[in-house]
DNA sequence: ATGAAAGCGCTAACAG
DNA sequence: CTGTTAGCGCTTTCAT
């Protein structure tokens, strides 16, 4: 192994438990030593053994942050955001992927608990009891982003419900009479409650497809109805990536955006401005609600909070020209 | 604490030696011993406390994996391609963020280094000698990735020089004379070599622009220039973002692509294929470079190989509509 | 094949 | 203010 305490307090003329004060910021320690401590640490570029320090001081301030695909901006963001907090408050995190597959989100789950994080952080593939009693078991303080768990734990989400409503209001509003809604899968509660307000929005034709929350899943669903496409108003899709497999869909069959059809996404990833048409979505405030979850759930591990929290963040109507009937040109594949 | 090793020791009528040698799955252990111990564990909900079993085993089988922004699918996409290589072969990951923050980046490294990783994936936020002097201090295998360093630690890469060229031939094969060139930093070797390539392209007129690899540095570039624009015939950029910012410029100030000015980028993120006019660029087989660094790196853990290595992976020009003169609609707004 | 026991590097009483 | 020391949970000799 490197070089350790030990080593550090001989060169220092001190003992361990002095070094382990400067480290710590703990404690009383003279000018004259933590000067020879500090000094002793640069010439032997001492880099203290955390496995060490968590295991004896059973605290490891750290939480641990658990999303369903690292490769999706949209729950990086929500990373980011949580990073700013808990760093601004000396916290560390240690990030997991579960690549959108349940066993390996449970293992990276137990992996977290096996480092002692103290708090988690957690986005979740689907909906999943077995996460829920693990975490419950072994104690952990837990915020639940984005998607819903059960309420048995505190969620930081944005209204799904409330969200889809304003943007079927929108349709309506511009005489949308027909949709095809291209859902998300039954196991999000983001899904399901963006797919109520679907429901009870009183459209006078609403065709329903299920599927993921991908671009390759909005392709194929397009697929399978190619031929009723045109006989409807507006496809709303449950989220953008969605959208954009159906715009590439569309313009693969020489169905026009916004002429032909119009397109609505969910979740504005940075990218729904820049594409053509520009696509009509609800923004997530995603830094917000990794910011506001750590907040949280550094209150329940301080115990400043103790009662469960259901937050739901506000969200924004971005109107674009996949909606915009005046938008005038065509364009080629 | 929770449940350890004791515990389960006592429940399954054992010593923790055994427990310790079912979970490691070595030395041998009856079949009758090894049940009791799997019981005892399913009973208990046992989870090991990895910081005493890497303390005390001094092996973590996990490397870092350090990225200069969490939030650019870019590099997610090179670390997915690590993880799946790494989970493979049952070495676990933990990635850190570094925030386009070079403190930041050496925080990660130590913070990493104080995690006993055994090994370092490295993508750095730029060229940075005090990183390069700390993995060489703890001797920990390093590969870097996507950008190079110094050429004392291995490193898996595209040949940018090699791909800017093959798209500055490109250009010039559709009589492209005079060009915007947006660069990227100086800190970057990615930059740098791209840069020499379209230096080295013989263009008749080339403008050089240094900026940031971002979208509002492509942006912010073209507000500087923006009367000069309509003189060149192209804007080749040192990757995509730096591309859609100038894309965004062009759409609000009524420049039409590609009938007015061709652009190019670099990466083929997921949307550069999606956005309008479609971008065309370069390839970068991401997951590729992920999957090979780790796959060297384990080879330079096991002892497997000794001398630096320098991978250039394939690259791909990928020519769309961006640079195609006969794609004629224009657009608005 | 199994158990006893030492010790990884560190922190936190406790003593002085 | 500083040092001594026990012990966190686990692995790994060394006995048996």
């Amino acid at each position: 192994m490197g070089v350790n305490i030990k080593d550090v307090a001989k060169l220092a003329g001190v003992s361990t438990a002095t070094v382990s004060r400067v480290l710590a910021k703990s404690g009383f320690v003279s000018a004259k030593l933590k000067d020879k401590v500090y000094e002793a640490i640069e010439t032997l570029n001492y880099i203290p053994n955390n496995n060490a320090k968590v295991l004896r001081s059973n605290s490891s301030k750290t939480i641990g942050f658990i999303l369903p695909d690292i490769c999706n901006s949209h729950f990086t963001y929500i990373y980011k955001g949580a990073e700013e907090a808990l760093e601004e408050n000396g916290w560390g995190i240690i990030l997991a992927n579960s690549n959108e597959n349940i066993e390996k989100e449970r293992e990276n789950l137990k992996r977290l608990i096996s480092y002692n994080i103290e708090g988690l952080l957690f986005i979740g593939v689907s909906w999943n009891s077995n996460i829920e009693s693990l975490i419950k078991l072994n104690n952990i303080p837990s915020v639940f982003l984005g998607r819903k768990g059960k309420n048995e734990f505190s969620t930081v989400t944005i209204d799904n419900y409330t969200a889809m409503h304003s943007l079927s209001n929108y349709l309506k509003d511009i005489n949308v009479k027909k949709i095809i809604y291209m859902g998300g899968p039954d196991t999000s509660s983001s899904a399901i409650e963006r797919a109520r307000a679907i429901n009870e929005s009183g459209f006078e034709e609403t065709l329903l497809l299920k599927g993921d929350f991908s671009f390759d899943s909005g392709y194929a669903r397009c697929s399978e109805i190619k031929d009723k496409i045109k006989n409807y108003d507006a496809i709303v899709c449950a989220n953008d990536l969605i959208a954009f497999g159906v715009m590439n869909f569309c313009k693969d069959f020489d169905i026009n955006i916004p002429q032909d059809i119009l397109i609505t996404g969910f979740d504005n990833l940075f990218i729904s401005s820049h594409i053509y048409p520009s696509l009509t979505t609800i923004a997530h405030p995603t830094k917000e609600i990794g910011k506001v979850g750590a907040n949280i759930l550094l209150d329940f591990i301080s115990k400043k909070r103790k009662e469960v929290v259901h937050l739901k963040l506000d969200h924004k109507l971005i109107i674009r020209n996949s909606t915009n009937k005046n938008f005038g040109e065509k364009y080629e594949k």
